[in-house]
DNA sequence: ATAGGCGCCTGCTGGC
DNA sequence: TGCCAGCAGGCGCCTA
């Protein structure tokens, strides 16, 4: 389910729940997720106190006092909310910590279990983890050189570029149609034929359309929830994404579904025609 | 090195 | 009603 503006939302509803708290518990599902959890965690977070909690791309980070982080991410149906210790345990909750004072939980929920968490010893271990796994940067401001030279260095389609997380971090299927929707480009179109001023405009559109998704507490789909339990409103303002058949909001040429780099990808055949050129 | 495909999981929907 | 295929917002590993 999450992406960049889902999983900035999450870290802004947990976070006054979680800075200054301590962790008093560790409870596991016992259920194997993405990464396997090392019981010497749960012994080393049991009286951490939490210090920030951050984002970056799609993951989330919990630094703690000793140094150490607690890196999330929450896969494709992931949850994490603080609730009071005394509210019922929901199936495929596989992660809790207790908090105090407060008596508080932070609970991971995840049906799928695509997710994972994994404790760093410290930072530099965890911006290791990130350099090795060639995470890009963030989404915002990105420098255009990089980014008009990272897309001239691939024959991969626009789609498949902006799913790539060691290009730019954070950008998943919804917001990469919405993104290239935003810019006018077909999304089918091959990366390093693009000219400067379509890289410009998709450059921004990622900017513009992740931001506009900040605001409206990220996309809520089939009653998912996630963060304080609220739901987001951007599911509202698609222009592309889940709408095959209806009507473009801006030409009203009917919206079409392929399928690029293995998923389903919408556009207006009229406002983002394919490439013209040879 | 690069690009594409598959597997990991569960739950829901639509067609028969 | 039941069954089954296909689908779902991600990532990492494998292969050619």
């Amino acid at each position: 389910m999450p992406e960049l503006p889902e999983v900035e939302t999450v870290v802004r509803d947990i976070r006054p729940g979680l800075v200054g708290r301590r962790i008093a518990s560790v409870t596991l599902s016992g259920k194997k997720m993405r990464r396997r959890w090392d019981r010497s965690w749960s012994r080393e977070l049991v009286g951490r106190q939490v210090r920030a909690v951050r984002r970056r791309g799609k993951w989330i980070l919990i630094d703690l006092d000793d140094g150490s982080c607690l890196v999330m991410h929450l896969g494709m149906s992931g949850q994490l909310k603080v609730m009071p210790a005394a509210a019922a345990v929901e199936s495929h909750t596989h992660l809790v910590l207790g908090l105090k004072p407060g008596g508080t939980d932070l609970r991971f929920r995840d049906v799928r279990r695509f997710g994972s968490a994994v404790l760093f010893r410290d930072g530099d271990a965890v911006e290791q983890a990130f350099r090795k796994a060639k995470l890009g940067p963030e989404p915002f401001h990105l420098d255009p050189k990089y980014w008009t030279g990272r897309l001239a260095t691939t024959d991969r389609c626009l789609k498949a570029v902006l799913l790539d997380q060691q290009v730019v971090a954070g950008v998943g299927n919804i917001y990469a149609d919405e993104a290239l929707f935003e810019a006018r480009l077909h999304p089918g179109r091959i990366a390093s034929r693009l000219d400067a001023t379509g890289a410009s405009r998709l450059r921004k559109a990622i900017a513009t359309v992740l931001t506009r998704a900040i605001d409206r507490r990220g996309s809520t789909i089939s009653d998912f929830y996630y963060g304080s339990g609220q739901s987001g409103g951007y599911q509202r303002e698609f222009r592309v994404y889940g709408r095959t058949g209806e009507p473009c909001r801006r030409c009203r040429e009917p919206i079409e579904r392929i399928r690029l780099a293995g998923r389903s990808t919408h556009f207006c055949p009229r406002c983002q025609p394919p490439d013209t050129k040879s």
